[in-house]
RNA sequence: GGGCGCUUAGCUCAGCUGGAAGAGCAUCUCGUUUACACCGAGAGGGUCGGGAGUUCGAACCUCUCAGCGCCCACCA
């Protein structure tokens, strides 16, 4: 027996257990059937989960989910990632309130402290996923830094090295001086100020009176300008060119320049170059041979090489405009819109820098990820996508992989004496390839840089399924069927998995990629938790169920579109949820279990071939939806199928049927509710899993679980199964519609006589029972030869008019006003109808069937025109 | 500067190949009918951002203007 109370609390959590007990989300790797598997985007493992998880994984586990049933051997492979950063700056946070640094421990101590961190709030988001409802194979969970994805890593980056690949190079990075690492470009971000522009001027070697004249937005850089540039075809510099200025303060000689980068619109015209710290200067500064002096620690303050050592950038800056006032060689200081880049993750300003760093040679690996695209290998849904791929493939940059950090993947390179670098996959090897370069034992030491986290998540789709092992895991579900996740990583994992599944599996990694949106907050914000608007997924299932908050994603879902979180729509789905436990109560009140004996595809009554065909339908459009990626419009036709046509419609209609005393129809009207009600739970559960399973569970017989059930196939649909029934809803309508318009109270009986043709009467004939009980009619008869009386009100419904005598009761002029606006109406659709159909193109070009249907109306219309006018008549006197 | 997207009912949004404008919420009016008040019945509400074009026909295609948003690059 079902509770009477829809309460998903109450069996949650115990379903879940009872999949994951069975095993059931392992894939059945006995069977030769078609695979299907997705690779989860692997949450930072000390993460918790919010709504954009929420969203991700519910899409992943409807698309999982649906292929289970469809019969596939599915799997979705879960994991965590390290989140080097991220998660290194939790526990360097945890420290500090204990007043220590990661260096007051030590590189050993600090990675044990971390992994005792992971070990502590590592599983959070997992039991998190669980309670979501997503169906992971977590027997297989990985972890971008167990032993085996290590091993992949290692095994990749070496491959790479000996390629050349990747490669090690003195170059201008993008530096985080908080973190003190170097950062990849895609993790600076620019940000629009108002800063200043500072003016001042450089004396000339020659003749120091005269001066060339700078500008530049960060003045205290100067101490490391090796030039300054002017443009050869600036007609007022560029006879300056050639010669030599003295930089103030230090006085050091430096040339001026001719070069191109110095815009004669720009600024003053020239420019000073600083090499060392800035990515346009340092192309420069490699054009013209340039020296590079670097003037900053790596915790940005100003080095030895300034005057200024120690002090930070802002305090330099103050110092050095006035050592330049105090010159008389500052001219002005203006207000300048700029953008300056900040760490993403440590939200400090990011400076160029000079330091050696390891690099992937992006450029090579992008020409076959690129092809791969091009040649739909993968495709983009939307494909929109695509652009933005390609656009970033083309202009792409040599990736930065090299991390000064702690908590990582330390990359496998070894130095030998003389820095000649051994890169293994393990110490030994090197030792031994070291010791036969030079003939004889030598001390290595290891290179003490981690590897960027995307390095190892980009090897995701194949190091979790056994790489470098030839496992079964990896030749059945590799290239993992699609990938789900947000458009703000693409560049960051997307474009990587490719990268590096093209290079080493030669395959892509995923044969689809589908791109969602973010989750916003009500008011559409970004949600974030320095602006206090997030919302936690875990209190939202709490408050509603996992299986509202899985619906309102998927019918929030639609392609290439941000979601705005509304409380009221997932209440809303949550609703939806007891209204389908509802009419499941109802089919058990009334027995309503498949019958042996009885097979549904036979059913003889009008009202079950109708639910027969409805329910065709909406599994047609809502598989087409699931096979097409539109999980709003798979959503919603399901929603609109339970609560519109099931719950409305046929339950209400069948009702008299149970009351009645016809045995064959309650024993066919049971097994049909039964079966469609079975058809709705099978495909809803992608989208509710748990109180669909809740529902299925009920009835004691199943012999499969509904997480296993067969999703249905495709059967025709007879048109004519549908006609009756449509008719009788339609007319039913007209006549509720016209006891409101009359105020007449429901409890009202009346007495209902229709005009209508042949085919209508054989209708109304056949669910007459049904017409009266919806309509709430004591009866309903042809008119024959009833005289139509001024008391009768009038209305009507497709071809058929419907007349309800109301003796006495009838306010004429609210009549009269009711009949007036329903011919304005009509006229004015009978306007449009002889305008189209008097435009002689329209009839010559439209297609048959548009123009016939039109002149269908256009007859339909003037029928009603006319009954109304007699309504009209009739009561014109009153 | 380059690219992408959005503008449809009071609000949030559907509307896939052009063929009479839809949903949810909100609003109004009725209603304790034996699945459900987390409910039922009915109703109101839109010149689909403006303009032009293509077409027999445009929310949908093209151009243009306006507003909003995102991504990438750059600004000494």
């Amino acid at each position: 027996m079902l509770d009477k109370i829809y309460n998903p609390k109450d069996f949650e959590e115990n379903i879940y257990a009872k999949w994951e007990n069975e095993g059931y989300f392992k894939p059945d790797m006995r069977q030769d059937n078609e695979a299907f598997s997705i690779v989860i985007p692997p949450p930072n493992v000390t993460g918790v989960l919010h709504m954009g998880h929420a969203l991700d994984d519910t899409l992943q586990d409807i698309l999982v989910r649906y292929n289970r049933m469809l019969g596939k051997k599915v799997l979705w492979q879960p994991g965590t990632d390290h989140a080097g950063i991220a998660t290194q700056m939790v526990v360097e946070r945890q420290l500090a309130k204990e007043g220590l640094t990661r260096h007051d421990l030590g590189r050993e101590k600090f990675i044990e402290r971390v992994w005792e961190w992971k070990k502590q709030s590592g599983g959070t988001i997992c039991r998190q996923l669980r309670r979501l409802g997503a169906s992971c194979d977590w027997s297989r969970e990985r972890f971008t830094m167990d032993e085996g994805l290590s091993r992949a890593v290692r095994k990749v980056f070496v491959s790479l090295y000996k390629d050349g690949l990747i490669y090690k190079a003195k170059k201008l990075v993008n530096w985080d001086p908080k973190l003190e690492t170097a950062v990849s470009d895609l993790e600076v971000i620019q940000k629009e100020t108002v800063g200043k522009m500072y003016y001042y001027k450089y004396p000339l070697e020659d003749n120091p009176n005269e001066y060339i004249h700078i500008a530049t937005t960060r003045p205290e850089t100067m101490f490391g300008d090796t030039a300054v540039a002017v443009s050869k075809d600036n007609p007022r510099l560029a006879h300056l060119i050639g010669k030599n200025c003295i930089l103030p303060i230090v006085n050091r000689v430096i040339p001026i320049v001719g070069d191109d980068h110095a815009d004669p619109e720009k600024g003053t015209g020239a420019v000073k170059i600083t090499p060392a710290h800035d990515f346009n200067d340092f192309e420069v500064g490699k054009r013209h041979n340039l020296p590079m002096i670097n003037i900053l620690n790596p915790d940005a303050t100003l080095n030895e090489n300034t005057p200024y050592a120690g002090l930070t950038t802002q305090e330099a800056r103050v110092k050095t405009i006035a050592k330049l006032e105090e010159l008389g060689l500052m001219e002005k200081i203006e207000d300048h819109p700029m953008v300056i880049p900040y760490g993403d993750r440590s939200g400090v300003v990011i400076e160029p820098y000079m330091t050696d760093q390891w690099f992937v040679d992006a450029p090579k690996l992008a020409v076959e990820a690129r092809r791969a695209v091009a040649d739909k290998e993968m495709q983009f849904i939307p494909d929109t996508y695509e652009k933005t791929y390609f656009e970033w493939m083309n202009n792409i940059q040599p990736w930065c992989i090299s991390r000064q950090l702690w908590w990582g993947h330390q990359m496998p390179i070894w130095y030998g004496p003389d820095n000649e670098i051994f890169c293994e996959e393990d110490e030994e090897t090197a030792q031994a390839c070291a010791d036969k370069h030079y003939g004889k034992h030598v001390e290595l030491r290891r290179e003490t840089d981690v590897l960027d986290t995307w390095f190892s998540s980009g090897l995701w789709a194949f190091s979790t399924l056994g790489w470098p092992e030839n496992t079964d895991y990896l030749k059945t579900f590799y290239p993992t069927s699609v990938l789900v996740t947000g458009f703000d990583i693409i560049f960051f994992w997307v474009a990587r998995m490719m990268m590096m599944s093209m290079y080493i599996m030669k395959r892509v990694p995923f044969k689809k990629c589908y791109i969602h949106g973010l989750v916003r907050d009500e008011q559409g914000r970004k949600m974030s938790k320095s602006k206090g608007n997030t919302v936690d997924p875990m209190e939202t299932i709490e408050k509603y169920g996992a299986d509202a908050l899985r619906f309102f994603m998927a019918a929030s879902e639609t392609q290439g579109r941000d979601i705005n979180l509304s409380d009221s729509r997932i209440q809303g789905y949550r609703n939806f949820a007891t209204k389908l436990w509802n009419a499941a109560r109802f089919c058990e009140m009334n027995q309503c279990y498949a019958q042996n004996d009885f097979d549904v595809h036979k059913a003889q009554l009008e009202i079950n071939r109708w639910i027969m065909a409805k329910a065709e339908e909406m599994t047609q459009e809502v598989t087409c939806g699931l096979n097409n990626y539109r999980f709003a419009e798979a959503a919603n036709t399901v929603y609109q199928f339970v609560w519109g046509t099931f719950c409305d419609w046929y339950i209400e209609l069948i009702k008299p049927i149970f009351y009645g005393q016809d045995q064959k129809a309650i024993t066919e009207t049971r097994a049909v509710a039964a079966f469609v009600l079975d058809r709705i739970l099978i495909v809803l559960h992608p989208f509710m899993p748990f109180v669909t399973t809740a529902l299925w569970d009920n009835l004691q017989t199943r012999t499969v679980d509904l997480i296993n059930a067969s999703w249905p196939k495709t059967e025709s649909i007879n048109p004519n199964d549908k006609k009756q029934i449509d008719w009788a809803i339609d007319f039913i309508s007209s006549i509720r519609s016209l006891r409101s318009a009359m105020n007449l109270p429901a409890g009202a009986k009346l007495k209902a006589f229709v005009k209508a043709d042949q085919n209508d009467r054989e209708i109304i004939a056949c669910q007459n029972t049904l017409i009266c009980n919806l309509a709430r009619l004591e009866s309903l008869q042809p008119l024959g030869d009833t005289p139509i009386t001024k008391d009768m009100v009038q209305t009507v419904c497709r071809n058929a008019t419907i007349l309800i005598p109301l003796k006495g009761v009838v306010d004429f002029a609210a009549e009269r006003q009711r009949l007036q606006k329903e011919l304005d109406t009509l006229n004015k659709n009978l306007e449009g109808y002889a305008r189209k159909l008097s435009n002689q193109s329209f009839v010559e070009r439209a297609p048959a069937a548009v123009v016939a249907e039109e002149k269908r109306r256009q007859n339909e219309a003037m029928e009603n025109k006319a009954k109304v006018e007699e309504a009209l008549a009739r009561i014109a006197n009153f």
